[in-house]
DNA sequence: ATCCCTGCAAAGGGTTTGCAGACGC
DNA sequence: GCGTCTGCAAACCCTTTGCAGGGAT
C-alpha cells in the first residue's frame, strides 16, 4: 500500500507540474479521480470511475470525468484501452512498463503481458513503411483456463 | 478483377454453406452485403458499406447490415477491426493471410504488414497463461512519411 | 476580479431492439 | 403456411456540448 501511496504521490506531483505548465487549474475535482485511478488495480472503465467516486469521496459530473481522463491520457498519466466488447477502459501507466493484454472472449477476464519481440516489429514498420512509430496496442483473445474447463463440460452436456 | 470475382464466389459458397448448417435464410439481402463488402478494397464502416449499397445495387436497412455483418464475423468471412477513432471497420478475409495493421494517428491512412514473430507471443502467452488462443489484433500508431513531412514543415513555420 | 472549470441537462452518433409485414423454406 | 428475416423507427448507451454559476489564480 505505501509503495502505491508514493506511486500516487509521484503521479500527483507530475500532474501538478503539467498543468502548470500549461497554465491550466489544479482543480479538487482533478486530483480526485487521478487518485481514485491511482488507487484502483487494473481497468476502470468512465463508470466505474464515476460509481466509486460517489462511494468513496467525491461527487463529480461525468463531463468532468471525461475532460479530466483525456488530461491524463495526454500527460501519460492513464492508459486508454479498447478491447472489442465496445467498452473503453483506463489504467494508471506511471511507473508501469509496456504490457500487452489477453482477454477471455468468454468471460472478459484480461490480464497482462510484457514481450520485447514487439520492439522488433515495430522497428520493422518503421523502416519498411518510413513511419514515426509512436506506439502500439496489442491484444490477445482466447478462452482461459477456467473457461476452458467450462466449455469442456457444457459441450460434453450437450452429447 | 476476375480473380475478385473468384474470391466473391467462392465466399458465397462458405456462406451458403454456413447459412444451411446452421439452418439459417439464404435472403438475397445477407449476399448483397458479402458482395457489397467482397467488391470494395481496404476497410469499410458500416455508413460506407450503407451508402455503398444504396447507390449501386441494393436497398438494406442498417439494422440488416448489422445483423448480417456479425454473421459474417463469425463465419470468418469478414474482419472487424477497431482502431482508435471511435470507428469500426471491417474487411473482406476470405483468402487473406493475417496481417496487422500500422495507423497514421495525423492522417488516418491504414497500411497492413504482416510479422510471423506475433505467432510465438501468441504461443508464449497460451503456454503462460494456459489460453486456448482464438485471435489477436496488432495495431502500430505513428506518423506517416508525408504526415513526418507536413509535421516538420508547420513546426518550422512556427519558429 | 478574471475567466477557466464544473455541473447539469440536452444533444449527438453509432448500435440495438421491438414489432409488423414479407418471404425463404 | 410456418417461422425467420427485414425494414422502420424508437430506444439505448456512451460521449460530447452549451450554458450558467462557482472557484482557482
Amino acid at each position: 500500500m505505501s509503495a502505491d501511496n508514493a506511486l500516487l504521490t509521484k503521479a500527483m506531483d507530475v500532474f501538478r507540474q503539467k498543468l502548470e505548465s500549461r497554465g491550466l487549474r489544479k482543480t479538487p475535482e482533478r486530483f480526485a479521480i487521478l487518485r481514485e485511478i491511482y488507487s484502483s488495480e487494473g481497468h476502470l472503465d468512465v463508470d466505474n470511475l464515476y460509481e466509486h467516486m460517489l462511494r468513496n469521496d467525491y461527487r463529480v459530473s461525468r463531463a468532468t470525468v471525461y475532460n479530466t481522463l483525456e488530461l491524463l491520457v495526454e500527460f501519460d498519466l492513464v492508459k486508454k484501452q479498447r478491447f472489442d466488447n465496445n467498452l473503453t477502459l483506463f489504467e494508471k501507466s506511471l511507473g508501469y512498463k509496456q504490457h500487452d493484454h489477453v482477454i477471455c472472449t468468454r468471460c472478459g477476464a484480461v490480464q497482462e503481458f510484457c514481450d520485447p519481440r514487439i520492439h522488433h516489429t515495430k522497428a520493422m514498420v518503421a523502416e519498411i513503411f518510413g513511419y514515426a512509430i509512436q506506439r502500439h496496442s496489442l491484444n490477445i483473445f482466447g478462452l482461459c483456463p477456467e473457461c476452458r474447463q467450462k466449455e469442456k463440460a457444457s459441450s460434453a452436456d450437450t452429447e
